[in-house]
Parts: C-alpha cells; sequence; structure tokens
RNA sequence: GCGCGAGUGGUGUAAUUGGUAAACACGCCAGUCUUAGGAACUGGUGGCGCAAGCCGUGGAGGUUCAAGUCCUCUCUCGCGCACCA
C-alpha cells in the first residue's frame, strides 16, 4: 500500500484558485449548441441594494447552481444567467439616503454584489448579465410597452391583436360585433357615428379598449415619500395602520391620474395556464385566489313605478326566492341617480359623506358592525315572485366588485344576516339541508308523509346537564320532540312537547337555532317514510317544578338527563347529531350551506346548486364571470423607472414615441427626490415638459416582468430577443425565487409573456416551465434576517472562515428547500466535517483497487440517489447519502481511483472548488465542471443480501438477513427454523401468511 | 371568516409512497490520543423497565395482516386573501 503525503485542506487557497481558473478559461460561457439540449436555469435577480447579502440570499442561487451544474454534466447546454433589478423603490430610496445619484448608487451596489456572489463560485455566465437600468435594456421595455399601449384583447379569437385593426373595424362596421376586454362604461356607436368623431372623442373611446390605457384612481398615496406605491409595498405598521414597507412612513388614499396595463383581460388565461406548469401549488393557490374567479348571475329587480333597474350580481341565485332588501355600495351610479326621488335624502347623503371619510383600513376593521341607511320611498321588485323589498346603501357593499349591487338573502349569507339582525329585517329561508337518516333509512315503495317537527333542547343551567328521553321500547335516547299542529308557532309547540313528554314547564324564553332541517326516514311503527322539516329550540330551565305527565307517555319514554358527552356521542334524532351540535353550538346563525329549495314554488325540492341555472333562466338574467383581481397600475410619480414613451399633444390626445427614437432616456434632474405634490420630479424638468413627454414613470416591475427573455440574447440590438435564441432556449426551465412574488412579479412576467405569445414573439404560453419557491433562512433567532435584530450572518465571513464550499453545501443540506429554517452557524461544522473527511479519502485511493461488490452497490445506489435528489431538489438528502457512502468508505481499507472520482462527480455541484482540486491532484486534465455525470447500474445496486423484518401480528420478532429475491417458501422455511421466531409461535396455528418480495414477512395467528 | 400547508427525539430533519419509525447531521454522554483544542478519532444516545418486554410520529376514532403515510372528527401553528355577494 502506498502512502501519500496529503496537504491540509486549505479552503481559502483553493477556492481562490479553481475561481480563476474558471474565469480564464470562460468555462461558464454559454452560446447557442444545437447539438446539445438546452436547459435553462434561472434564479430571480436581486434588487442591489447596498446593504449587501446576508446567508439568506444565496440560498436560492446555491440550489439553481447545483441544479444547473448537474444538468451541464447530463449533456445539457445551460443557460445560467444572473443581472440585476436596479429601478424602483429600493434603489432610489438607497440613494437619496446616501445623497448620490441614484445611477451611480447603483453601479456602486452592483459592484458590492458581485464581488460577494463571485466568492461562493456560482456558475454564471456574466457576459449575460442585464441591469435594467440600463438604456440598452429599457428601450425594449419601452418597446414592450409601447406594443401593449398598441393593443387591444379580442375575446373571439383570445387574444391580443393590433389597435389598427380595431379602428378599421369601427370604420366598417362600428362597435356592435366587437367583444373585448375593456372598459365596461362603453356604448354602441356606428361606423358613421365613428366617423363623425373629433379625433380627441375617437381616442377617448379607443382608450377604453388599450391594454396599456390612461385612467383616475384611488392609489395608495405615501405622502412622506410623495409617492404612490404598489398593494405590495405597503405593511401593517405597529398600529395596524397601513406604512410602506420601507421607511414606515404612513399611506392613505388619494385620485391620481395613472397608467394601467389590463392584466384583467388574460384573468382566465392567467388561471388555465397554472394547470399546465410544475409549480408549487402553494403558488397556484395564492395566485387562483388572487385573480379570484367566481362564475355568478347578473340579475334586474325593477323599481317600482320608476325606470331605473337595480343589476345585482350574486352567485347564489337559487336563494333568489329568499331576497329580503337590496343593496347598493354608497359609490354606485345608480345612487346618485336615485337620490331626487328618495325622502330622506339628507340622511343618505349624511351617511355617503361619511364613508368617503373612513379610510379603507376602518371600513375593513368593523367587518362585522354592518351599518347603512334606507333609501326612503324605493321599493325594488323581486322579479321571481314580484315581492317588494327596501333598497339600502352600505358600506358592507364594494362598488368595485360585480356591479356594485347587490341582492340581501339573510337567510344564507352572513353578511346580510348580520345586516339583518342590526336593522331588524326579514330572514326568509329558501334552502334547508337535506339529510337522510342512515339508522332509519326510507323504505322503497312506501307511503310519504310529510311533517314538520321540533326538537327542543332544555339546558339545566345548574348542573349543565340536558333533558333527554329514553325510549323503553326501543331504547333510543333523544331529545323530546314532536310534530307541529297547524297554526301552532315553534316554540309554543316545544313548549307544549316538553310539558307533555317531560312534565317541566318553567322555562327561559325559547330560542329557534338556525333554519329548518329537512331528513328523511322510515317511520316503522306507522309503516311509512317521512320527510320532516325540523327546527331546533334552546331553552333553559328556571326550576325543577314538573307536573305529572299522562301514562301513555310515561310508558313510551322515561326522562334521563345527558352530559355535553353525551349528547356529543349519538342520540335518535331526525338527521344526523352534527347538524344539531352546529346549531347547539353556534346559536342563533344563518344556515349557508347546500341543501334543498323550499318556499320557492316550483322550484321546490331540488337540489340547490341545480336551481342556480334554473332560477337565473326563469328571471331571464345572465350567467357571468367576475374577477376579484384588478388591472394593474402602470405608472409611479418617481424619478427613477424607465420614462413612459408617450407624447401628451395639445388637442389632449396622445402619441406615442417612434420605435426608432427608443430608448426615450431619462434626463438629468437637479433632484430625483419626489417633488411632493404628487407629480413626479420630471413635471420638473422644462425641456421635458415642454416636450409633452409623460412625467410618471414605470413600477418596479415593468423591467423584471420580461428579463428572463433578454439573458437569451442580452446584446442584441435589433429586438428584444433574437429569433434564433428564442427557438433555442424557448423558456425558462427551472426558475427559483420566493414566494413574496407570488401575486406580483410571477404574475406579471405571466402576463407580459402571454401578450408577446400572442403576436408569436415568445414561443411559449408561459413563461416559467417549473417554478421552485425558495423557503427563506431566518436568523438562528427564528426571526427574519435583520440589521434590526442583530441576527445577520454575512456569507463573506463565513466563507472566509470555513470556505464556499462548507456554505453551500450547508445551505443544500440543512432542510428541504421551499422550507423556512433558521440559521444555526454550529450545525455548520457537520459541513465542514463531512467536505475534510472527503478532503482526506485522497490517502486511501489505490489506482487498481477492486472494491467490495458491498462497496460498489452502495455507491451506484448513491449515485442513483444523489441524480434523483437533485433533478427533484431535494438536495438535503442527496448531502445524506453521499454522508453514508462516505462512512462505508471510512470503514474500509483502500478504494479505487475510479470509484473516489465518481464520488467526486457527484459531489462537485455541491463543492466545486474542492472537488476541481481533487481532481486536478488525481491527475485529470479536464475540469470537472465538464466531466459526465456517472452512470450508475441497476444490477449492482441490488446488493447480494438483504434484510428481512419477520413480523408477527404486525410486530417485528425476528431480522432474517437472506438472499435477495428469494421466493416466499424459502423465507418461511428460514423463519420457521429461526429461534425467536419459534418463541412466538409456539403452540400458535398460523392463520395467515403475507409475503413481500425483499421487504417483509407477516405471520398472523 | 374563507383558501392552502404543516405538526415526527434535546435540535435540523429522513422514511424506498401502506411494509423494521427516527436514516443523515447537530448536540449530548463515555472513551482514545496528545504539542490541552471551540481539534481529531471510536462507541453510545426516543421514553418506561433490572429484564423479558411495553409504549412512541399533536389528540380521538376507523380501515388494514400491517398506518407517520389512507378515511372521519378535533386541536395547534404557519402562509395567503380578507365584507369579492
Amino acid at each position: 500500500m502506498k502512502t501519500k503525503k496529503l496537504n491540509i485542506y486549505d479552503h481559502l487557497k483553493i477556492e481562490k484558485k479553481w475561481q480563476k481558473y474558471w474565469i480564464s478559461k470562460k468555462i461558464y460561457k454559454t452560446t447557442e449548441d444545437n447539438k446539445k439540449p438546452s436547459c435553462y436555469v434561472l434564479e430571480m435577480f436581486p434588487y442591489p441594494s447596498g446593504v449587501g447579502l446576508h446567508v439568506g440570499h444565496p440560498r436560492g442561487y446555491i440550489a439553481g447552481d447545483v441544479y444547473s451544474r448537474f444538468k451541464r454534466m447530463n449533456g445539457f447546454n445551460v443557460l445560467h444567467p444572473m443581472g440585476y433589478d436596479a429601478f424602483g423603490l429600493p434603489a432610489e430610496q438607497y440613494a437619496i439616503q446616501n445623497k448620490i445619484h441614484p445611477k451611480k448608487a447603483v453601479e456602486e451596489n452592483i459592484e458590492t454584489f458581485r464581488n460577494q456572489l463571485d466568492l461562493i463560485g456560482l456558475s454564471y455566465d456574466w457576459s449575460r448579465v442585464v441591469n435594467t437600468t440600463d438604456p440598452k435594456y429599457y428601450k425594449w421595455t419601452q418597446w414592450i410597452f409601447l406594443k401593449l399601449y398598441e393593443s387591444w384583447y379580442n375575446k373571439v379569437s383570445n387574444k391580443a391583436e393590433p389597435i389598427e385593426d380595431l379602428i378599421n373595424t369601427f370604420e366598417k362596421e362600428g362597435n356592435k360585433s366587437i367583444d373585448a376586454a375593456c372598459d365596461s362604461d362603453l356604448r354602441i356607436f356606428t361606423d358613421t357615428e365613428w366617423k363623425s368623431l373629433s379625433d380627441l372623442e375617437k381616442h377617448n373611446i379607443l382608450m377604453k379598449y388599450r391594454l396599456a390605457f390612461e385612467g383616475f384612481s384611488e392609489v395608495n398615496w405615501c405622502p412622506e415619500m410623495g409617492t404612490v406605491l404598489a398593494n405590495d409595498e405597503i405593511v401593517d405598521g405597529s398600529d395596524g395602520k397601513p406604512v410602506s414597507e420601507r421607511g414606515n412612513h404612513p399611506v392613505e388614499k388619494k385620485t391620481l391620474r395613472q397608467w394601467f396595463l389590463r392584466i384583467t383581460a388574460y384573468a382566465d388565461r392567467l388561471i388555465e395556464g397554472l394547470d399546465g406548469i410544475d409549480w408549487s401549488h402553494h403558488i397556484k393557490e395564492i395566485q387562483k385566489n388572487w385573480i379570484g374567479k367566481s362564475v355568478g348571475s347578473e340579475i334586474t329587480f325593477a323599481i317600482k313605478g320608476m325606470e331605473e333597474k337595480i343589476n345585482v350580481f350574486t352567485t347564489r341565485a337559487d336563494t333568489l326566492f329568499g331576497v329580503t332588501y337590496v343593496v347598493l355600495a354608497p359609490e354606485a351610479d345608480l345612487v346618485k341617480k336615485l337620490l331626487p326621488k328618495i325622502s330622506n335624502r339628507k340622511d343618505v347623503e349624511k351617511y355617503i359623506a361619511g364613508v368617503k371619510l373612513k379610510t379603507d383600513e376602518d371600513r375593513m376593521s368593523t367587518v362585522k358592525e354592518k351599518t347603512g341607511v334606507i333609501l326612503e320611498g324605493i321599493k325594488a321588485i323581486n322579479p321571481a315572485n314580484q315581492e317588494e323589498v327596501p333598497v339600502f346603501v352600505a358600506d358592507y357593499v364594494l362598488a368595485t366588485y360585480g356591479t356594485g349591487m347587490v341582492m340581501a338573502v339573510p337567510a344564507h349569507d352572513d353578511r346580510d344576516f348580520a345586516f339583518a339582525k342590526k336593522y331588524n329585517l326579514p330572514i326568509k329561508e329558501v334552502i334547508v339541508p337535506e339529510r337522510i337518516d342512515k339508522r332509519n333509512p326510507p323504505v322503497e315503495g312506501k307511503k310519504i308523509v310529510e311533517r314538520k317537527n321540533v326538537h327542543v333542547v332544555v339546558k339545566n343551567p345548574k348542573t349543565g346537564m340536558y333533558i333527554g328521553l329514553r325510549y323503553k321500547k326501543h331504547n333510543w335516547t333523544t331529545f323530546p320532540m314532536g310534530g307541529i299542529e297547524d297554526g301552532e308557532n315553534l316554540i309554543d309547540s316545544a313548549k307544549r312537547e316538553l310539558l307533555e313528554e317531560t312534565g317541566y314547564k318553567n322555562v327561559t324564553e325559547g330560542v329557534v337555532l338556525g333554519g329548518q332541517v329537512r331528513a328523511e326516514y322510515f317511520a316503522a311503527h306507522k309503516d311509512q317514510n317521512r320527510v320532516s322539516y325540523t327546527n331546533l329550540v334552546y331553552f333553559e330551565l328556571l326550576d325543577e317544578e314538573k307536573e305529572k305527565i299522562s301514562d301513555e307517555e310515561n310508558e313510551e319514554h322515561e326522562v334521563i338527563w345527558l352530559s355535553e358527552k353525551d349528547i356529543n356521542s349519538n342520540l335518535m334524532t331526525h338527521a344526523e347529531m352534527d347538524i344539531w351540535l352546529e346549531r347547539l353550538n353556534k346559536g342563533d346563525v344563518a344556515y349557508i350551506n347546500d341543501g334543498v329549495i323550499v318556499n320557492s314554488r316550483e322550484f321546490n325540492g331540488l337540489n340547490n346548486l341545480d336551481a342556480i341555472k334554473k332560477i337565473t333562466d326563469f328571471v331571464r338574467g345572465e350567467i357571468v364571470t367576475k374577477y376579484k383581481m384588478r388591472d394593474a397600475v402602470f405608472a409611479r410619480q418617481r424619478y427613477w423607472g424607465e420614462p413612459i414613451p408617450l407624447i401628451h399633444k395639445k388637442d389632449g390626445t396622445i402619441s406615442v414615441v417612434s420605435e426608432k427614437k427608443l430608448p426615450l432616456e431619462l434626463p438629468n434632474v437637479k433632484s430625483y427626490e419626489a417633488i411632493g405634490n404628487g407629480e413626479s420630479p420630471l413635471a420638473g424638468v422644462k425641456d421635458w415638459v415642454e416636450k409633452g413627454y409623460e412625467t410618471n414613470t414605470m413600477p418596479g416591475w415593468a423591467g423584471s416582468s420580461w428579463y428572463f427573455l433578454r439573458y437569451m440574447d442580452p446584446k442584441n440590438n435589433k429586438s428584444f430577443v433574437g429569433e434564433k435564441a428564442l427557438k433555442y432556449w424557448k423558456q425558462v426551465d427551472m426558475y427559483i425565487g420566493g414566494a413574496e412574488h407570488a401575486t406580483g412579479h410571477l404574475l406579471y412576467s405571466r402576463f407580459w409573456n402571454k401578450f408577446l405569445f400572442d403576436y408569436g414573439l415568445v414561443l411559449e404560453d408561459e413563461p416559467f416551465k417549473c417554478y421552485k419557491n425558495l423557503g427563506m433562512i431566518l436568523g438562528s433567532d427564528n426571526r427574519k434576517m435583520s440589521k434590526r435584530w442583530g441576527n445577520v450572518v454575512n456569507p463573506d465571513e463565513v466563507v472566509k472562515n470555513v470556505g464556499a464550499d462548507t456554505l453551500r453545501v450547508y445551505e443544500s443540506f440543512m432542510g428541504p428547500f421551499e422550507q423556512e429554517i433558521s440559521w444555526s452557524t454550529d450545525s455548520m461544522v457537520g459541513s465542514r466535517r463531512f467536505l475534510e473527511r472527503v478532503w482526506k479519502l485522497q490517502e486511501k485511493v489505490i489506482e487498481r483497487f477492486v472494491d467490495s461488490s458491498d462497496t460498489e452497490a452502495l455507491l451506484h445506489k448513491t449515485i442513483k440517489k444523489v441524480g434523483e435528489d437533485i433533478d427533484s431538489f431535494n438536495a438535503n438528502t442527496a448531502i445524506s447519502s453521499m454522508m453514508i457512502l462516505l462512512n462505508h468508505l471510512d470503514g474500509v481499507e483502500s478504494i479505487s481511483e475510479d470509484l473516489y472520482l465518481n464520488y467526486i462527480k457527484i459531489l462537485s455541484p455541491f463543492a466545486p472548488h474542492m472537488c476541481e482540486e481533487i481532481w486536478a491532484n488525481l491527475g485529470q486534465k479536464k475540469s470537472v465542471v465538464l466531466a459526465d455525470w456517472p452512470k450508475y447500474d441497476e444490477s449492482k445496486i441490488k446488493s447480494a443480501k438483504v434484510n428481512i423484518p419477520v413480523q408477527i401480528n404486525g410486530r417485528v420478532r425476528a431480522t432474517l438477513i437472506v438472499d435477495t429475491d428469494l421466493d416466499q417458501a424459502t423465507v418461511e422455511k428460514l423463519a420457521l427454523e429461526n429461534s425467536d421466531v419459534q418463541k412466538w409461535l409456539e403452540g400458535k396455528e398460523i392463520k395467515k401468511k403475507i409475503f413481500v418480495k425483499n421487504k417483509i414477512l407477516n405471520l398472523v395467528i
């Protein structure tokens, strides 16, 4: 055996050496290569914020890097780029705080950032770097914006089309046959009408169709910063009021001129597209939720004696017969029209004014406290039954969703219920839950009799016990119960039954809990099927005074006292107990689930879901789809963003900056700070304003909505991406990033990509085939890493102390990738030890050594496992399996060079520097980065022996070590020979044997 | 409130998808060595019990020869939305 003198593992020297080598050999440079399949791996690019990285940031970069290296070794041509998202609030705020120009600040920050990244040994092709603030880049952001501006969404072809085509149609036939995603306040016009319009009028109409359009909206206004914020830039402050995420400044509402992108046009496609992509379930759910599709009915209520109509949107047309009033949002246009016609105009105006004073937060914080005011003299007519119902204005109805008007069905909607209770409005039940008594199900062919029943719950508050009845003959336990007689009210009937059956008479005023329940059962004593409609009435016992009860009743049952637990177990009631328990627990609540229709004329008896369409048709309503998602505000009153390339003309119309003149570069300004009056700093640039340029700039997410395309072809100055590059790379195969972008960036990128797809400018409908959601690394105190908590760990320090490879291995090993996890410098030593032990293994290598078959089997198993785990982003178990192999190798005398080379290959994606060093030490010429991933041999994985646990009645009593693939008979024979097994079987008969090959033998005695 | 997800040793976590629960690592305990270190190596380490053995994956039931895994109910935590009719 030869011994080698082994140097110690000097990570500083090794890492520096190989990082230099990779750069000098341009080893990560990527070009299209049609001989190889492509693989595009991308991590979300960062804001170069200037604070620098903490150890949480590289987690995603490392994961992407491991995956890239793995794919590269498997014969893929891997595109793995990195860049900077440097426009937007963070960069601007940093610049303001540090009193330097944002451009300068960005340059500095990028340098810091780059230096930190380089230390980690990431395999980026830096020749493709993009920077959203580079005019050569934002030229194309502006170009795409103009494309959006000059497009409309055709719902017939279901895609974006040039606005020119729309204008042509208008000139030929007006807009009557156009079905577009557009503003809702459009009127129908003919071609002649169109032609007679002025330029400005035409311009204004087209604006209602454009995918990028100008409008006014209430926005989140931050006076301190003098700027508008997106919803995801706002967080709850310490007092619960909204504040800006950066700087914690208060945020309020303000109406401003804005640019919007009509993302709602793509709502359906954004939902459907999710089915075909491999994203974590969680993120898909968040997006679906955010888009908030719901299918419902629009139903028109006439107003008695007036021409105006109330058009409501509801998903519950099945409850139309249960409407007891109608509610309009305070902002609804109809309210203004009705004002002159009502007798309490002052009250209503006062209420509306009061609502306006409330902030969004106030409106939200009072979720339970409903307020509103009646419109005196207005009666809406329910189209289903011609009933006249009152009309209210209430701020629990949102003007911005549906039609801004709703029908109120207090019996089946929590909010309407709360409102009705407060204002003492009638509650009319039209759905009852439907149950079939499983213990006494209806018998086919028997007569069906309908009955109205009452169940009586009486609690003795002194003991906490409930009155029950035990039926002597059947041994049933029930509540007191019985039929309701004609003309009798529920409470009286309940009292009567209580008295007759138990003799108790002094009880509190009764409460009817919830509505009826419909139940079907077979009444054996009468030989008939019954359909019962039952209510639950609740009393508390005042005293124990009793009247004598009839012999007849006495003979049938006796009174017993039931504990809460008894009730929870089981009683004999119509329908299952759960439904009664729900009423008992929740008290007086609206019943809003599914069931069977009642009190609705010919629709009675229908399942409520079936009734939706039928009742909608009956009142000539229309089935429509609504979304929660709103169009995206695409303007900021800031300096540091892409200029919007539009020119406002004196006549009020707008023209575009021609493509030749792009990019429209940001002008130099004296002060890039917000000027505080709601206008962008650009509004203070004389020259800019004189030329009519738009003074708003684009929001932070503009440049990031398409950057993944630019990496494919970053230097192209003829188009945002060239055809050749596009055809080769197609889309991002693996995208890695944080969950905080679920409803922002990840949605906007999909939207832009779909838009470009409509024009054939990209080849895939979805930009990111697979998305992995990065779990945050918390500080060791389980809090978000932040200066504020003093729990920040700097990666540079870690790299210096233990090396980039250790950092990489540790971050891969610490836990499941998508899971949040806290940093532990203590735990990291395990990863360092692991690498040191692999390093030391060099001493054991003998060139032509023949490894044992055990060792070989484990190697092949490990190759397989590591490959599969990297592919599925389970790096933690990949590392663990390499540790298992290492533990095994520690126990053998020598290892073959071949085996060690394979080991180094599979470790190299995680610890590239050390692996390069060892690789070179072993005399390999070419970089390990370019090595082929080893192939495993399935036949070698099977080791000769296998452990078979022998269970007796499901408990392991012995473990046999037997040859692999042994058949049942042989294993059984061996098992029966085993003394432990014999001991357990002694004198017993084996009733059943279960055998799973190579897995288990279970003997049942 | 609604939607989604998760609960496993002292800790991070694993479990071939229904087949020996706790692999791997941290920590801890004992030992070895010594140039005394916050080093390395070896062994041990879920709980109860002297032991045979019993118990054990948030809790309660169930299905099964067999349940961390499937079903029903329930509790707790995290995330998202939040009066969306």
